[in-house]
RNA sequence: CGGAGUGUAGCGCAGUCUGGUAGCGCACCUGCUUCGGGAGCAGGGGGUCGGAGGUUCGAAUCCUCUCACUCCGACCA
């Protein structure tokens, strides 16, 4: 992409209605728009990024045998009537009227949903289990929306629900949800810390939380240092090996790791030697529960058992705060020059600078190399505008790819480019008939 | 929902107390000189001062109502 045929619009000064770095950094690298409190236009490096989140945890999702669906953003109430959370949710639930005075809701949540449509299409044992996802906008009308998109009230997630014959297959469903959040973390660059997590709204037995850590984040974490240590994404899991992804999940459950709401210091010191007690703070970025037949009693959700009894599924949902992990990542990776995107899920694998629009020399040599770049597939940023070296720096810096090929004059008559690392800042001089040859595939 | 604030150009702000031609920096446009970490000179464009009422010869400024947004708290992916 060419900046000049591009719309990023970049700000100088930081917009004072963002107080924490993401969002910060966000608004300036012109990667969002505020609509509303809590409401953001998603801009096209934005944009890119989510989607780039957003395939990976689709991705994660299949491999572990979940099924992906779309369900609609608009929902009857009259779902939520018969699990009896239409009440209970509370004024977070957006309630809306359609032309027939009939009354709707813009989803906060799919669970009803979800089982009235599995409900529908299984009647027989044998159709269990089943893992069905979808990915979605989803709408909370949070009392008090902040953070950018991390807290914000329309917010993209996937939610995920498992459907099971009975407590122990379901816990099975469980896990391999479990270990799939390592592996999609992982790949997204970040260090993830499953934590024993308050049910909440959701309801159910068990449950944990996925938090990573940074600086801002709501929650206090306290954690056994060995989780920081330890093999999060393992190549080739086998899923259908029951207990060896037990054993996985186990190898994380059995360390101590909990927020500041469950946190128990006497318990931590027991269990933790004083070395490897971590605290820090940290961002919810997953959130998985298993509720049993919570929703499947008052939704009629049942199946026929090989004595030919009708049983309850039980069920969990797992959630991934899509959008919110935009700004996660953020907040998890920069410095004070602006984002540090992982490659994974930055919005160009590099960006290409020009330091001297309208040399001819330049102009020749940065073409060739964004041409050759794009011919081999490299998704490149080629900053083709006029203006001074030192902006076209800063804002490279500041949108955060995660590497930059400078060329101008100087380098140019010794016939070689700057290549620099945008994390490490490691800059490397490169010949430049070798510079295309150190992207790609 | 309680408390505290803020709404003036794309962004950041001054002007409001004490009513009298709507300003500054950045960004943007034109030209010239520049050009390796946010250049200089000259010229230029851009505003229903959040909205509605009111007071007044005259309102960004005073009064009333209203809307939006931000921050702290309680709540949350």
């Amino acid at each position: 992409m060419r900046l000049s045929q591009y719309f990023m619009p970049i700000l100088r000064d930081d917009p004072k209605e963002a107080e924490i770095v993401s969002h910060r950094l966000m608004l300036r690298a012109g990667m969002i728009r505020q609509e509303a409190a809590g409401n953001y236009s998603w801009l096209p490096t934005g944009f890119k990024v989510l989607k780039k989140i957003e395939q990976i945890v689709r991705e994660e999702q299949d491999r572990a045998g979940a099924l992906e669906v779309l369900m609609p953003t608009i929902q009857p109430a009259e779902l939520w009537k018969k699990s009896g959370r239409y009440d209970a949710y509370g004024k977070e639930m957006l309630r809306i009227k359609d032309r027939h005075d009939r009354d709707m809701l813009f989803g906060p949540t799919n669970e009803e949903m979800i089982t009235d449509i599995f409900r529908q299409g299984v009647q027989s044992y044998k159709d269990l289990p089943r893992n069905l996802y979808h990915i979605q906008w989803k709408f909370r009308d949070e009392v008090r929306p902040r953070f950018g998109v991390m807290r914000g009230r329309e917010f993209l997630m996937k939610d995920a629900y498992s459907f099971d014959i009975s407590r122990e297959a379901g816990q099975h469903s469980y896990n391999k949800m479990f270990v799939s959040y390592l592996r999609t973390f992982a790949r997204l660059g970040l260090k993830a810390v499953p934590m024993r997590a308050e049910t909440g709204p959701i309801g159910g037995s068990d449950s944990h939380e996925f938090l990573i850590l940074a600086e801002t984040g709501e929650s206090g974490v306290f954690f056994d240092g060995d989780l920081h240590g330890m093999d999060w994404e393992k190549s080739g899991v086998n899923y259908d090996d029951v207990a060896g992804i037990a054993a996985m999940v186990e190898g994380f459950t059995s360390r101590y790791a909990a927020t500041d709401e469950k946190h128990d210091a006497a318990e931590f010191e027991r269990r933790v030697p004083e070395a490897k007690r971590m605290t820090g703070r940290g961002i919810e970025v997953g959130h998985i529960f298993f509720f049993g037949t919570k929703y499947s009693e008052p939704m009629g959700c049942e199946v026929q058992g090989p004595d030919g009894k009708k049983l309850f599924v039980h069920s969990g949902s797992y959630g991934i705060g899509v959008s919110r992990l935009v700004g996660g990542i953020v907040e998890a990776s920069h410095d004070d020059a602006g984002i540090i995107w992982p490659e994974a899920v930055a919005p160009f694998q590099m960006g290409l600078v020009n330091i001297k629009v309208g040399d001819a020399a330049v102009d020749v040599a940065c073409s060739r190399i964004y041409e050759a770049l794009q011919a081999k597939g490299v998704d490149v940023l080629y900053d083709d505008k006029e203006g001074g070296a030192g902006g076209k720096f800063a804002a490279m810096d500041l949108i955060g790819l995660p590497w930059q090929v400078i060329v101008g004059p100087r380098g140019l008559k010794e016939g070689i480019a700057e290549v620099k690392n945008r994390k490490t800042g490691a800059r490397e001089n490169v010949p430049l008939d070798q510079v295309v040859g150190r992207f790609g595939a």
